[in-house]
DNA sequence: TCAGCATATAAACATATATTTATATTTAGT
DNA sequence: ACTAAATATAAATATATGTTTATATGCTGA
């Protein structure tokens, strides 16, 4: 028996159990500012500044967001002075944001538009 | 060079241009009864009334998530005779719910809770 | 300890989204 | 053509969510 390639295994296959949990890992994922805040760490961890730097967006604004990531899970903290940096808590964030990306393209071949 | 093993290749990997379609995609993943309508369409196509009847939700409420999930392009429709049925798109919808569900588990498996 | 920067939090507001209730449309059968 | 069933649509409402504005907190260096 070969090993799974993938590096997560399905366990069981999508239960209507943890729909709860899915639909609240979608809405984290359902902001364009959001996505964008993601894939700003994608390289490595920011500090705020940075972020609303490149971002354009408000600082509050920023932050909230942060905050709303975090209560995901989808990125962690750490204070080095008095610059708080955030990082995404795993790789795998980014495979779905690819597979998000990858489904929505898919979508859209067929059709012009959502 | 050894074909690609998974359905779909990334092309190229995850630019800021589509995020708006990335968030719209999510937008309809948010919400836990859209989800269960998915998932109840896993195994072929199911008339209004059937969904209806399995989902324990009012017909015009269903009605406005499948039209929801219609929008998305994540559900096709067809008509026969007085029923509409509904069925996946695509069967990559499902792998993307596995997807979600995974990272989830994943997340809350080092946490306890979101 | 004070001043200034970095970040968070709270309040106020606007907008979007889910749900219910009521009604319209379409189809099949008689 | 009428009726009943299946589904869609619209209006009304409630709730949630994003954004701005204002203020508070925490850290650093003088």
């Amino acid at each position: 028996m070969q090993p799974d390639q993938r590096s997560e295994s399905p366990a069981e296959s999508l239960s209507e159990g943890r729909l709860g949990d899915v639909s609240f890992l979608a809405k984290a994922l359902a902001d364009e500012n959001r996505l964008r805040l993601l894939l700003a760490l994608r390289d490595g961890q920011q500090s705020v500044s940075q972020l609303v730097e490149s971002m354009g967006l408000s600082q509050p604004l920023v932050s909230h967001h942060l905050r709303e990531l975090k209560r995901t899970l989808l990125v962690e903290v750490e204070r080095r002075g008095a610059f708080i940096f955030y990082r995404l808590s795993r790789p795998e964030v980014l495979d779905l944001l690819r597979a998000l990306d990858g489904l929505a393209g898919m979508l859209l071949a067929a059709r012009k538009n959502f």
